[in-house]
DNA sequence: CTGAAAGCGCTTACAG
DNA sequence: CTGAAAGCGCTTACAG
C-alpha cells in the first residue's frame, strides 16, 4: 500500500499534525522538524490523499465538462483552452463525450454530483426536460460555453449570433451576391440556431432583396450534413451564387460537394463559414468564415465559471458576449468576377 | 449544504447502516424499510458521496489520461473512445492536454498520483528522464496508447508501424515509383518515428531502388510542418513524383503546399498519409492513408488498462499489436499515368 | 434482517 | 512551535 501520512509522522518521529503543517506550508514549524519531516516524504515517496483532502475540505478542485463531439475541431479547441485555464487555477477536469447519446449526459450529470464537482460547463446542443429539470436542482454552478439554451435561466459565454450571421450575410451581399444559399443549425433547444437564421433574413430584408425559400436548409453543424444539402441545394435553378454555412464543418462539406460536382469554389460558388475551427487553414481554397474567439471563449468560460464558485462573485450573473470577426480567406469572390459557366 | 447519509437515515427512521445499504442495493433489507429509505432520498434529493466512498472502498474509478494535443484529430477520436468505453465500465476520466508544455505532464503525474487513479493512459510522443523516472516509481498501472517509448518497459496498443511503413512505401513502388519523398516523424523518444523510417528505407532495399537522402525529411506530425518541409522537398532536382508522410496531417499540409505552388496531387505529385484520421475525407482529393485501427485502438486501450488493473490480470505483459489497413482513396496514381508537366 | 462502532487518510480547532 | 482528538461522509465487519 502506499504510505500516508502516519507512517510519515512515525518515521520522521512527530506527530501527523506536524506532517500536514509542512505538506500545506504553514508556518510555526521549526526547521529542524520541517527537513526531518521532508526527507521521511521523500524516503517514502509519500504523496497526499486527495481524496481525503478533498473530504475534510469540502473542496474537490475539479469541474465537470460536457462536449457533444470531442472530435470536432471547433469543440476540441475551446476544450483545449478550458483544460490549460482550469489547470493554471489548479483546477482538474472530468470530461464527458456526448455522442449523439444524451442519457449519457443525464448520466454523467449525476456523476458530476457524486463528484462534487465545484462547477460545470455543458457545451451541448441539446436539451431535454429531464435534463433541464436535474440541472435546475443540481446546486451545482453551471455555465454554458458557445451555446445558449432558450431558457434565460443559466448563463452562457456566447457570441452576438445574430449579429455575427447578419454580417457574415451583408459580407456576401456587398459583394454583389443575391442568390446566397443559407446552412443552418438545429432551431429547437439552443438561440445559435435560431439567431444565426433571424441574422440572415433580416440581412436580406434590410437590403431589400427577396428570400428564397428554396436556398434555405438546415444541418446538423457536422461536414457530411452540409455536404448532403448542398447537393439538394445544387438541384436548384438557378443554382445560388454563394452559400452561407453557420458552421465550418458544413462548409467545407458543402465546399466538398461543390467540388465533387464538378464545380469551383469561388469561381461558380462562394462559400462563407462559421466558427474560425482549424479547418479553415486546411482545405482549398481557403474557408472564409465568420470567427468565434475560440482560444478566448474556453478562457472566459474557466474565469466566469470560477467566479460563479467563488464565495464573492464578482461578475454580474449573466451572459458574457465575446466578439465576432469576419476572416477573409479564398472561398468568397464578387458576384460580378465570377466566371461564366 | 447537501444532504448527507445521516440526514436521510434520521428522515427514515433507520440507522446509516441500512441506507448504506440500500445505497449499494445490498439484500437483507426489509421491503418496507427499503422504501422509507428511498422516500427519503428522494425527498431530500440526496446523492452519496464519491468522496467518501472512494476513501472506504479504497477505489476511485478514476484514469488519467494525458495527451499530446486534444485538438488533433488522431488524437481526439481516440480519446474519444476511451471515454466511452471507460464510461461504459464504470470509469471516469481526468485529461491532460500537454501542448508543448512538458512541465505539465510531470505536474500532472504528481495530480494522477495525489487523486489516487487506478490507472494512467499516455499519448505523449516525447518523454524525458525526469518522467521517464517518476513513471517507474509510480505504482500505478500505465499503458501507452498509439505511441511506445524506446524503453523496453512499458506496455503499448499500437500497430506494427515498420511494416506500416513498409508497406505503405510498397504500394507507392508497385504504382512505378521511384523517387518518393519521406516526410518522418521524430526519431527519439518514441519507436514510431523510427520504425516508420526503417519501414521506409527497407522497402527501397528490397525493391533494388537507391534511397536519395535529400528526399528524407523530418516533421513533428502537425499540418504546418508538412507544410514547410514539402517546400523544401519541391526544391529538389528532380522534384519525388510522390511522397509518404507519417501522418494524415503532415500529409495534408504537403497536399497544401503542392497546391499553392501550382501542381496538383495526384497528377504531379502522388501522397499518401499515415493514421486514418477524418482529415482524409474532408480534403479534395481525399488521401490515401495507411489507416491504424483508430476506434478500435482507443476501446483496446481501456479494456488492456482495465485488466491491468484487475486483481487477476488475463492478459500477458505485452505489447498489444493491432492491424494496419491500407485504404485507397484519390491522392496516390500511377507513374505512368502522369501527366505530363 | 438491523444497528453501533471502527476506520478510510487527511485537516483543523483547541489546548498546552 | 507541537500534539491529541474530533470530524469529513461513507462502508464494513461484528454482534445481535
Amino acid at each position: 500500500m502506499a504510505p500516508k501520512i502516519k507512517d510519515v509522522a512515525k518515521r520522521a518521529g512527530v506527530s501527523v499534525t506536524t506532517v500536514s503543517r509542512v505538506l500545506n506550508d504553514e508556518k510555526y514549524v521549526k526547521d529542524d522538524l520541517k527537513a526531518r519531516v521532508r526527507r521521511a516524504i521523500d524516503e517514502l515517496g509519500y504523496t497526499p490523499s486527495h481524496i481525503a483532502r478533498s473530504l475534510v475540505r469540502k473542496k474537490t478542485n475539479l469541474l465537470g465538462v460536457i462536449v457533444p463531439d470531442i472530435t470536432s475541431s471547433f469543440y476540441s479547441t475551446i476544450l483545449s483552452n478550458i483544460e490549460k485555464t482550469a489547470s493554471l487555477n489548479g483546477y482538474n477536469l472530468i470530461v464527458c463525450n456526448i455522442i449523439e447519446d444524451i442519457d449519457k449526459e443525464y448520466k454523467y450529470l449525476q456523476v458530476f454530483k457524486e463528484m462534487r464537482v465545484e462547477g460545470i460547463i455543458i457545451m451541448h446542443e441539446k436539451l431535454n426536460d429531464e435534463i433541464r429539470e436535474l440541472i435546475g436542482k443540481l446546486d451545482i454552478p453551471i455555465i454554458f460555453s458557445s451555446v445558449k439554451p432558450v431558457d434565460q435561466s443559466f448563463i452562457s459565454v456566447i457570441i452576438d449570433d445574430y449579429h455575427a450571421a447578419y454580417d457574415a450575410t451583408q459580407y456576401l451581399i456587398q459583394l454583389g451576391h443575391e442568390r446566397i444559399g443559407f446552412i443552418g443549425g438545429d432551431m429547437r433547444d439552443m438561440t445559435s440556431g435560431q439567431n444565426r437564421y433571424v441574422g440572415y433574413t433580416q440581412a436580406f430584408q434590410d437590403s431589400g432583396l427577396e428570400i428564397e425559400e428554396e436556398y434555405i436548409f438546415f444541418g446538423d453543424y457536422k461536414p457530411q450534413s452540409g455536404y448532403n444539402v448542398m447537393k439538394e441545394m445544387l438541384k436548384c435553378e438557378p443554382r445560388p451564387s454563394a452559400v452561407f454555412a453557420v458552421s465550418d464543418d458544413m462548409a467545407v462539406g458543402a465546399m466538398n460537394c461543390i467540388h465533387d460536382h464538378g464545380l469551383s469554389v469561388p469561381e461558380d460558388i462562394s462559400v462563407i463559414g462559421f466558427d474560425g475551427s482549424q479547418l479553415t487553414d486546411l482545405v482549398r481554397p481557403r474557408l472564409t468564415s465568420m470567427e468565434q474567439p475560440i482560444d478566448e471563449m474556453g478562457k472566459v468560460t474557466v474565469d466566469t465559471l470560477l467566479d460563479l464558485i467563488s464565495d464573492e462573485p464578482k461578475g454580474a450573473q449573466e451572459d458574457v458576449i465575446l466578439k465576432h470577426k469576419l476572416v477573409e480567406r479564398n472561398s468568397c469572390q464578387p458576384y460580378k468576377n465570377r466566371t461564366k459557366v
